[in-house]
DNA sequence: TTGAAAGCGCTAACAC
DNA sequence: GTGTTAGCGCTTTCAA
């Protein structure tokens, strides 16, 4: 690599001034600083962002944690990260965690020693150990995607309660009153708070809340595919279902396929996010979409904030979900989507 | 941060010894040892990486490339290459190019100011400008994933010929004699194989090459949903369709959808690549599936080979895509798969 | 078995 | 308007 040295040589100047030339960080006089970027151009230079950052003790690089890149939503958290990091001018590592406390605190470790100047976190573990020494002010800045936490903390997420709410009084609104939720693991607090929206909900229409129409504490696709067989058998089974994620959506159609039901003839279903492509599929799931890439790109702004302004007061963003009408929810065909979009 | 002149301090030793009892580079005595590491301990030193690179010129960092990180396949590779990196002690830094050649060439210029050790780029530009310079040998190490160029570089593809000919020939098999392929650009060189595959196909079959059999020049999913609602109507349409890639996929699905047709009553269909959740969804579409996961794992170790060993010999590796059958070959229901999985 | 010190490439304080 | 130089935190050579 051609050096700093290197330039100041052939232009015949200090290694200060390539250096302001570079960055503008002083006046140059206009001969000097042609001849300069000649040489600069010339010999290809490029900066080297390892020494500058050594020096400046800023590596203008951000670190990301997601816990499955696989994933459609986190892909798009990443793109948005993405996006504004390069805006921005800085670098993005990535690593990923598998929903596993000690791999998300391992990753954090290493970008510490990498001198990231901030971590995003996106969908932290809810156990995640050693959470209070991220609350530490002299911590690294820290800002958490889709699973939030403590609002001394930066963190984005999507709306919950009330989407989730709405979903549901679309069902109710449709003639359904029973409607079991798949609810997934409720000690993570999204689940939890979508639950949370279905329990309202059904307060509202004063229909009682069962337990045999709670499906929780299932966590892969695999288990919500076992769990749901028996629930839809029979002439007991719920007439509608509302699922909390994809995973859980993909489990319970995995269900409906093994029972050869269809949806909305047998059971009516609709969804805390989408599964990808899901437009282009039947059945065609009414859904709630979460805006990931946009969610990936406040987490960004958010700590880049925070860099600028180490003492701005955290902020907590919530953005709006989209709803998406389809078919699923047993709406007459070609009803206006009562969601206003 | 805490320094290891702080524990050299501490514990009474010089830095040197400090450095020599974290990396294990020099015998130390054991009491001493213990001493230093008990201060380490104490103070929770973790080393800087910065530092450490700056010294030794590796960064133990990878950067990878993509050109999509919200397509699943983008995800499952990094998800790969993130794998092996993390094994290995290297951190990888991500960037997204949008398929656009001048952004991908901008992401590697950032990642050599990073000075990362090596990179991957998944789905390079075909009109990556710049493209020889990085077959310099003395540039920087590079591995190809997914879309893959000269033999004289290191890279890692899915098979695809064979493959694409396998599926074709199974639609053949079954009795369909016009067979329309959705090959998408074909200036790229994957989807210009997944055409050869098809072309031996019917060559093998003795049916004759119709170009208006022959749908290319289609980028995006927008526009393949355009260009085959003609050519999916009237009598003259196919009978059966080999789509190349997951948006093409997507876009065919989408013109069925506009026209009410179903697969593979109306028309067969056969897929390269694999829409997310597929399993789940109607039309359960029979694919070939690249094992997008491990052909990460596959580019990461391709790359710490090349980084221990500067001179080895160029490596293409191509792995074995899996065939999913499924229901809109218009195989009888329960057939046994032809394609022994 | 251990220590002193050079130096990786840059930025910025200070001097002229 | 420009140059000299200390120093970021570490690794590693050389010397003891």
């Amino acid at each position: 690599m051609v050096r700093m040295a290197d330039i100041a040589n052939a232009a015949n100047v200090s290694v200060a001034t390539v250096s302001h030339v570079i960055n503008g960080t002083r006046p140059v006089k206009e001969s000097t600083r042609l001849r300069v970027e000649a040489a600069l151009d010339a010999a290809g230079y490029r900066r080297d962002r390892l020494a500058r950052a050594m020096r400046r003790s800023t590596t203008e690089t951000v670190g990301v944690v997601v816990s499955d890149p696989t994933q459609p939503v986190f892909g798009q958290m990443i793109q948005g990260v993405a996006k504004e990091a390069r805006a921005a001018g800085y670098a993005m590592m990535l690593a990923s965690s598998a929903d596993d406390g000690q791999q998300e605190l391992e990753a954090i470790k290493t970008f510490k020693e990498h001198r990231v100047d901030g971590i995003i976190l996106a969908e932290v573990s809810h156990d995640l150990a050693g959470f209070d020494e991220m609350l530490r002010p002299d911590s690294i800045p820290l800002v958490l995607l889709d699973r939030l936490a403590s609002r001394r903390l930066d963190q984005v997420g999507a709306e919950t309660v009330g989407p989730m709410k709405r979903i549901v009084d679309h069902l109710i609104g449709n003639g359904y009153d029973d409607i079991a939720i798949v609810a997934g693991d409720l000690s993570v607090p999204t689940l939890q708070e979508r639950f949370e929206g279905y329990r309202q909900a059904l307060d509202a229409a004063d229909i009682p809340l069962r337990s045999d129409r709670v499906v929780d504490d299932v966590r892969t696709e695999r288990e919500v595919r076992a769990a749901m067989r028996p629930i839809l058998q029979g002439n007991e089974r719920p007439r509608a279902l509302v699922t909390s994620s994809t995973n859980i959506t993909a489990g319970v159609l995995g269900a409906l396929h093994d029972l050869d039901m269809r949806t909305p003839r047998d059971v009516a279903l609709v969804s805390f996010d989408e599964l990808p492509y899901a437009e282009h599929f039947a059945p065609r799931i009414t859904s709630v979409v979460q805006p990931a890439v946009q969610m990936g790109e406040h987490a960004m702004r958010l700590l880049l904030r925070r860099l600028r302004n180490p003492d701005a007061q955290a902020r907590t963003i919530r953005l709006k979900p989209r709803f998406v009408h389809r078919q699923s929810c047993g709406c007459p065909a070609g009803a206006p989507s009562p969601f206003g979009d």
